[in-house]
DNA sequence: CTCAGTGCAAAAGCTTTGCATAATA
DNA sequence: TATTATGCAAAGCTTTTGCACTGAG
């Protein structure tokens, strides 16, 4: 069994305890945003999943973007002003470090929800339940 | 004389300095921006502005901005997935708490790059020129 | 067989741009 | 007076929605 098959059948048991109907399309552009190294737009999980199923249309991949994230399989990230991407919800906190030179997105970890819980006065009666960092700056590269 | 006046005069010497005309329109989105407790959209920055200067257009609102953001004199945050907000960039760093429940937004200061800087591998070598965060949970009332 | 999900096209935001006019330096 | 900035209208993008059809359960 390939590790494609073995995702493409965990992601179906995913979409089926929900409720939700197991279609080759919600399969396919979970597929898509899994391999896709994790941060895809809306339109670049279209275009990849189109070369699998060609007549997958951008509104189901808008729509089923929006029930993953109801369902939390996936996660909206903005590290781009100008729209969203995706990744599949990793099970810990991770943030981001953009380059501002190159682009070029580098993850990082680190508990920044229970740090700032933690440290700072505001946030000691907040219940935190997401956190999204986005540093910019430029990479040993760019500098 | 009023600290109203004062700060226009000083926005206008800001303006100045960068060899930019300082038109009333400028002026007045700067103002509107700084009293408007910092998290407006430009739609709102638009409706606001009109109060003073009903002919004000919105593209000279979104022009502006952009023109202000190059500047380093208003900053633009993204705690709505939707569009973006701008405040006038404080000198230190500082951070967001949104409440999921009723769309409050608290603001916390924390000198989280320096920290990642230090705790964090991949930021090592990174030059950290901003940092964005974005914490998001329930306030005590809405808990 | 039923109802949730899809494709297509059209609409709905938010944001940018072209061009003639107005205002600043 | 020479540009720069503005207003208006139109265009551009991303995202959402209505509706008839398809397919999963």
């Amino acid at each position: 069994m390939t590790s494609k098959t073995k995702s493409l059948e965990s992601d179906r048991r995913a979409l089926n305890v929900t409720g939700l109907r197991a279609t080759s399309q919600r399969a396919l552009i979970l597929e898509v945003i899994r391999r896709g190294g994790g941060h895809l737009d809306a339109d670049e999980i279209h275009l990849r999943a189109r070369e699998k199923q060609p007549r997958l249309s951008l509104s189901t991949v808008y729509r089923t973007l929006q029930t993953l994230k109801k369902l939390d399989l996936v996660e909206e990230v903005h590290f781009n002003e100008a729209h969203h991407h995706y990744e599949v919800k990793p099970l810990a906190e991770h943030h981001h470090l953009v380059c501002l030179g190159c682009g070029r997105v580098v993850e990082f970890q680190y508990s920044l929800a229970r740090l700032v819980k933690r440290n700072v006065t505001e946030a000691k009666d907040f219940e935190i339940t997401g956190s999204e960092v986005r540093m910019t700056g430029y990479c040993p590269k760019c500098r």
